[in-house]
DNA sequence: CTGTATCCGATCTGATACTG
DNA sequence: CAGTATCAGATCGGATACAG
């Protein structure tokens, strides 16, 4: 569902650069906040749906499947009684906290400004 | 437009982190690259056409808008007889770069990880 | 040249209900 | 607990045509 090659139009539609490369694995309304909230540890399913108030299990459940397919993040089953998961960042997945930090902090400067826009 | 009156369930919907705030201003396909663009210094709109080759005049400038409007992003309008317009950076939205950068240079990373799950 | 207006398909997300 | 299935609404982006 990834592949998309319909219209022929352009041969090499974009250079998918690393930008656009990167942005494709962060991009959506939850995947930062889901490889943020992992920066601490691994973390499972439940608890990633507390952290992250209004996503809702399907959502959220589409977004950890393509991050674990992208490399991003691990899962971890135990067959307990209630079924547990882990999900953990992958070492690829750790390279992402720095850009997101970057990402954070220029988060704050744009509420800064916001503010200022406000008044 | 913006308001979606949401049913009362969470009296703080998110937390809009600073994380998801910055991610608002560099969302959509093709922010990052205009933003990424702009970072050698002011370039006209025909330019980022075609810098960006597959962007839409629509969607171009509409990125445009939105960026200026958040104060990322700074219009000079140039009234010569053919009209011309340059767009240019502003210092909040230098802020940006190293951001992209530290995004830039995982995208890299997952160009190498996706050739070695190729094979 | 620099946009804007319309139409339209593709994609994303949420709500709800259901399974193991 | 950890998801999946289905339906529906909202948004995004592209193509085209048009305007200043």
């Amino acid at each position: 569902m990834a592949l998309k090659m319909r219209h022929n139009k352009s041969p090499k539609p974009i250079e998918p650069c690393a930008l656009t490369q990167c942005m494709n694995v962060i991009a959506g309304a939850w995947a930062p906040n889901v490889i943020w909230m992992l920066r601490g540890g691994p973390r499972r399913f439940s608890e990633l749906r507390a952290d992250i108030p209004p996503v809702s299990a399907k959502v959220l459940s589409a977004r950890l499947s393509e991050l674990t397919e992208r490399g991003v993040i691990l899962r971890h089953v135990r067959p307990t009684s209630p079924p547990s998961t882990e999900y953990e960042l992958t070492e690829l997945g750790r390279e992402l906290i720095p850009a997101l930090e970057a990402i954070v902090e220029v988060g704050h400067k744009l509420k800064a400004q916001q503010k200022l826009n406000a008044k």
